[in-house]
DNA sequence: CCCTGCCGGTTTCGTGAAAGGACCAACGTG
DNA sequence: CACGTTGGTCCTTTCACGAAACCGGCAGGG
């Protein structure tokens, strides 16, 4: 994405894709998510620019999505961590890539899957009620505009 | 987003990020979640240009995320209305916005919520594991590549 | 002591997409 | 018959992206 403001939209969604929407953020994301964490880590899985993946590494750790911690020194090198809000991205991450398992790519199955730890099931991303508590699907859900 | 090709990507975020990731798509699609359907509605809920929202209201119908049906005749006017494929990405979009929630914007609360129709409770995005059928948390997951 | 390689960048530059605004065409209405 | 409504197209300017060259600190080898 691009122009990264949306401004005039009192939307939280716009928000969010200021911060993670520009073309390659939520790769870099996932990659992170993969245990990815070093400059040439990136580089090699995503066949990005190298300007490019500063400028998006610079912006992802002013918005405290990632961290840049110091791994050594002589030479000092950095790498960088997700944050406990980066991580919190998680289940946007999945519902988008799941999406596109359900919706493209009906070669050859879907080519990363999200595990969970321990169980070794797969985990999906699902909308459940606050309130009854129950499982909600996509039409029983009323998106609106308060204010 | 730009350049719309991750080639080289065997992943079904970059695959999803292609059809969805450019600048303004999911806000269009979060606009007709919310019931707008006709071109000068999102021009009016969008702020953003014609030729550009001519340009992605054309990809969303040419990858099956939104309709163009005839709503009069004489003269023939459009709208476009969400599929099936379209209204499945409304978990995606709730994620992200509800990190927007969590994440951003701690001036006045958030702007728009999703609720439960019929119980009026709202609606969050779980992960769940498919195994064992629990609320699985962000750390308990395990992204991984197959192949 | 110089050469090479590794790592994490910065700089420069050309190109193509987005923004913005003017224009357009078909029809209905007063 | 002018004017508004709807759903666009066309043109120009701006700016982000991609590619590639360059950089600097350090280690190891000959």
């Amino acid at each position: 994405m691009l122009r990264h403001t949306y401004e005039g939209q009192d939307c939280n969604l716009a928000r969010t894709l200021e911060v993670v929407g520009e073309r390659w953020t939520l790769l870099i994301v996932r990659s992170a998510l993969l245990g990815i964490k070093r400059f040439d880590g990136f580089l090699g899985n995503l066949d990005i620019a190298r300007n490019v993946l500063t400028n998006r590494l610079t912006r992802l750790v002013e918005h405290g999505i990632m961290e840049r911690v110091p791994y050594q020194d002589r030479p000092v090198r950095y790498e960088y961590q997700l944050t406990p809000a980066g991580r919190d991205l998680t289940r946007g991450i999945i519902a988008l890539m799941q999406w596109g398992d359900r919706h493209l790519d009906h070669e050859q199955g879907p080519p990363r899957r999200a595990d969970h730890i321990g169980c070794e099931g797969t985990v999906h991303v699902e909308l459940h009620c606050g309130q009854c508590g129950r499982r909600v699907h996509d039409e029983e859900v009323d998106v609106r505009s308060i204010r």
